[in-house]
DNA sequence: GCGAAGCTAGCACAGGTGTGATAGGAGTGA
DNA sequence: TCACTCCTATCACACCTGTGCTAGCTTCGC
């Protein structure tokens, strides 16, 4: 009975994730995920041929978990935003995007690892900013979609906004990431929430 | 004639910088800092018996840089924050940790490279949370003398004012380092303006 | 039973790595 | 001239790296 080559791939993308979060990038050595999945470098290398394809893999797996998850988080929004507080529901589509749970964190921190490590990588380049372009639109969405409600304040420039809450963002999930003391889920959400309510005051 | 071990050091320094830049904190081996300074291996490691001694000598560099043109900044800043628009005062102070020149760019890709690639190592870690805290106090700082000139909007909690300027911040400063079309100075501080004078609506 | 496909393990090669150790050269002071 | 310090270059060692290659092992269809 063949194996499932995606649930394999999937597997040894796990085992990258697990050495990158202890080691970092470079200990992600064929020899060492091989290790880890409990694997010889052989079997490896018959689903990832070369090293780059490996930890290439492994990187596009983690941006892809968070757009399904921030695809589910969207269709969520849609319904709820006509309903209860506007603000509340729009903090709560950002915070999908931030690290506020293990699993989350986990990602980004993989995500941070490749980040830094793939600035001379014009391929992991790419597939970062394909990800940045994601919570970018997210951003922008989410002040287009208050000033429709008619929650954002008068004289007040969408792009600017989107750029200042794309960068707000950015850097609390830095925070999360790397702050000796990071701030929790309920500080990230206070920010949050101050930021959004901001945006109705007029200039 | 001895040579100054001190400006030796700097230059090593330096060529790991232009190594980092070109190809990433991995690149930076003994030898190839050595071949990149014109100097053979024995020579680089009777200034630094260890690479990693070499690495984290050429991470402080960048922290230090930095620092030293913080308090320049600082210096001039109260100068000026008596006299013309506070507000303008305080985007050009913020600017200052901003990388918003040549060198400055520099300064940040290297210490955004070591950044990532020091997640797993402690000293490293060490050095990146103490320039991290510089950066933090200057908002705290930031935030508290625009509330001494009452230009603080009633009802704003300034730790969490401060907290949400310096992701701002950080997130500016990433997107500067990494974005593909990444905001100008202008831009940039057209972000910063639009912050510091939100900090003074009444919420 | 028999092939064949799918998968695994292991070897081999040519490199690169950090670092210990040592020899040589250049300049200085006695 | 001698000795001495400072600096440089080089070799050696053990180790790790990516990857090409091949032999063997299961497990299937017939």
């Amino acid at each position: 009975m063949p194996i499932d080559h995606d649930q394999r791939r999937a597997e040894l993308a796990d085992a990258v994730w697990r050495i990158v979060l202890r080691e970092g990038v470079p200990a992600a050595s064929v020899r060492g995920v091989a290790r880890e999945a409990g694997l010889s470098t052989g079997s490896v290398r018959y689903f990832f041929t070369t090293q780059d394809e490996l930890l290439r893999f492994a990187m596009r797996e983690v941006v892809s978990r968070a757009e399904r998850r921030v695809q589910a988080g969207a269709g969520w929004r849609t319904r709820e935003v006509g309903e209860g507080d506007p603000i509340a529901a729009g903090v709560d589509l950002l915070k999908q995007v931030l690290p506020l749970d293990a699993e989350r964190l986990t990602e980004a921190r993989v995500w941070f690892a490749f980040t830094a490590h793939g600035t001379t990588d014009p391929d992991v380049r790419r597939i970062r900013q394909e990800a940045d372009e994601g919570v970018k639109g997210l951003c922008r969405t989410c002040v287009s979609d208050l000033d429709g409600l008619g929650l954002l304040g008068a004289g007040r420039d969408l792009a600017l906004e989107a750029e200042r809450l794309w960068a707000l963002l950015d850097g609390l999930t830095l925070h999360v990431l790397l702050a000796p003391e990071p701030p929790g889920p309920d500080a990230v959400a206070a920010v949050l929430d101050r930021h959004l309510r901001d945006l109705g005051l007029n200039t």
